[in-house]
RNA sequence: GGGGGCGUAGUUCAGUUGGUCAGAACGCCGGCCUGUCACGCCGGAGGUCGCGGGUUCGAGUCCCGUCGCUCCCGCCA
């Protein structure tokens, strides 16, 4: 048998009197003993059909038997519905199916929730029936964009002369960046495969290989814990270009964000999009992705500070540290216990504590009022731009821990105040640090990658002064959120590795672990750059969701489990005795 | 590794000071209903209060432990 002529989402008026045949799941059924109303759904959305006794006497019989989920095929005839009857909820409300035959194709247990929209299911149990999850129209819609979004990439990037090229899944671990995935060989056992964190060292490889312009959409694993915006494997816009500049590289990205916007949201975000140094965000909004879409800026006040009698301002300062505000609008009614509140969500970030100021009609209220002359009180709050109602908030420490708590309280206060942040902000973030000191294990470590192109030619002056280093490294933020980074690379096999050497690498140590990218350096190397963007993220932001896990099929919990299949699972003696494996 | 929140019917939740507190809504089952559309009306079934231990005359409620989920810090080149 035929199971359909058409989608459920798509009978229209022009098909009325015309004869359907109808697939799919019953979402709701309304018996009212003679007729009987079926919302028939199919991934299009839904119809409603009738089956009245008059008109099909077995099929409304069987219409009984109906319920939610069951999957059936009917046949009927496509009625235009009378003005009184016309449901403006639906977008097929002014047809229905005046249903002649119908046969059930399968029959349904009562589904542990509704796939529709009404009201929160726990998620466990939705991924746990991801399969009725995804039944749900939010669902189908964030998949539908997903798609409509990574067929834009595609083209786009087809069209702007990139090829798509595969790379490895099953690849070499590497001893810099996040933990890996590991994968015990058993044609060589006791030896691993990896999986990859980004195919960044293959891109490169293709650009050695003269391919020029690469692109994929590329499964990327990394063992680290998850967050709302993060889990085990992601999918990575991932491209590389070779005899391009920055700015060449970013033109693609802004082309391509462009038309995905374009064609699936039909929205104009236009271009280009607006740049800022690394150094920058970090001075004016205490983060390397700010929210651009409010202004609250973080403001340095430590000149002003330093004439004051204030202990904490006074050491900090000598000590090398900052003083910097930020300006809370309309924020005066917070009370002491709110500010305690708000410290809480900048301590964890290294500060030790905020110095308020209330900014009332011909005066201020604040502990730290009386440590200040009228003179440096009226400079600050002429420097912060204050206005009565406002409330004053100030931190003083080392400049690092200053900018990100301020940073973190930005934010925080965007919200608690309601400040309003609509629309698309996107933001380049220019010239990342090359190095960061990691105190810890007492070495620097590289801020983007080790392959990534320093702003200095001579390896002799990168040894020098390593911490000071700036780079050709580049953020794509939307909304406070990291879209994705990309970099010029490395194209002088000795900068490369004076590179792995202030790393800590040792010559053996590059030889082992990045030899094969080192050797192929020397057989030319255009020079070269990429970007790799998160998809998840991107569609995240989109949709409208708060989690990457609502814009992917089949996530996993923060605990890195899928509660359908149920992996990770323990396997049988037999699998690791092959692989020479011993559980602990 | 650390901090916060949550866990009661299939689902979403309420449950006060430890004492008829085993509840509601939706869903489900049965009946009635020819214009409903998150149909309506009548009736009904449905519980290891996450799990284990403790305190108590008595624990959904208090204490300890544990498991799961979630948000954040660390971590994520």
């Amino acid at each position: 048998m035929s199971y359909r002529t058409n989608w459920c989402g798509e009978v229209t008026e022009a098909m009325v009197d015309g004869l359907v045949q109808l697939a799919g799941w019953v979402h709701r059924r309304r018996d009212h003993g003679n007729l009987v109303f079926i919302d028939l759904r199919d991934r299009t959305g839904l119809v409603q059909l009738v089956f009245d006794p008059a008109r099909a006497a077995a099929a409304h019989a069987t219409s009984h038997v109906l319920r939610n989920e069951f999957v059936i095929s009917a046949t009927g005839t496509v009625v235009r519905r009378d003005d009184d009857r016309i449901n403006p909820n639906l977008p097929t409300g002014t047809v229905e199916v005046a249903v002649d035959e119908l046969h059930i194709l399968a029959e349904a247990k009562t589904p542990p929730f509704l796939p529709d929209d009404h009201g929160e299911v726990d998620e466990t149990v939705r991924l746990k029936y991801r399969y009725l999850d995804l039944r749900r129209p939010r669902m189908q819609r964030n998949l539908r964009l997903r798609d409509r979004a990574a067929q834009s990439v595609r083209r786009s990037l087809e069209t702007q002369g990139f090829l798509e090229i595969e790379t490895p899944i099953l690849t070499k671990s590497t001893p810099e960046g996040a933990r890996d995935f590991l994968v015990p060989s058993r044609l060589q056992l006791g030896q691993f495969y990896a999986l990859p964190q980004s195919p960044q060292l293959f891109k490169q490889l293709l650009m050695m290989a003269g391919y020029e312009r690469y692109y994929q959409l590329a499964r990327a694993f990394r063992d680290e814990d998850l967050r709302a915006d993060r889990q085990p494997e992601h999918t990575q816009i991932d491209l590389e270009m070779s005899f391009v500049q920055e700015e060449d590289i970013q033109d693609v990205v802004e082309e391509m964000i462009c038309a995905v916007f374009a064609e699936a949201l039909g929205i104009d975000v236009g271009r280009p999009f607006p740049r800022m140094t690394y150094a920058e965000a970090m001075r004016r909004f205490g983060s390397d992705k700010p929210d651009m879409r409010f202004a609250m800026e973080i403001v340095d006040v430590s000149d002003l500070a330093a004439g004051s009698e204030f202990r904490v301002f006074s050491e900090t300062l000598a000590s090398g540290g900052v003083v910097r505000g930020l300006r809370a609008a309309e924020a005066g009614a917070f009370s002491r216990k709110d500010v305690d509140d708000l410290a809480a969500v900048a301590g964890p970030f290294g500060v030790k504590g905020l110095a308020p100021i209330w900014v009332e009609e011909g005066g201020v209220r604040s502990p730290i009022a009386k440590f200040l002359s009228q003179d440096t009180l009226a400079a600050l709050l002429d420097r912060m731009e204050a206005v009565p109602g406002d409330l004053l908030l100030f931190v003083a420490d080392q400049e690092s821990v200053a900018a990100a708590g301020l940073g973190a309280l930005r934010v925080h206060l965007a919200e608690r105040l309601g400040i309003a942040r609509s629309g698309w902000a996107f933001l380049w973030v220019l010239d990342f640090p090359m190095f960061e000191w990691d105190a810890k294990e007492a070495r620097f470590k590289a801020q983007h990658h080790p392959f990534t192109r320093p702003r200095v030619q001579d390896p002799a002056e990168l040894r020098e002064r390593p911490a000071e280093l700036g780079t050709y490294a580049y953020d794509l933020v939307l909304n406070g959120v990291e879209l994705g980074s990309g970099s010029l690379r490395v194209s002088d096999p000795v900068l490369q590795k004076a590179i792995f050497e202030t790393l800590g690498l040792t010559d053996e140590d590059i030889k082992a672990k990045f030899g094969f990218l080192v050797e192929a350096m020397d057989y030319g190397v255009p020079p070269h750059g990429g970007f790799a963007l998160g998809l998840d993220r991107l569609i995240m932001l989109m949709a409208g969701e708060n989690s990457i896990r609502e814009v992917i099929a089949f996530p996993k919990t923060q605990s890195g489990s899928c509660p359908l299949t149920g992996a990770p699972s323990s396997v049988s003696n037999d699998q690791l005795k092959e692989l020479r494996i011993k559980t602990i």
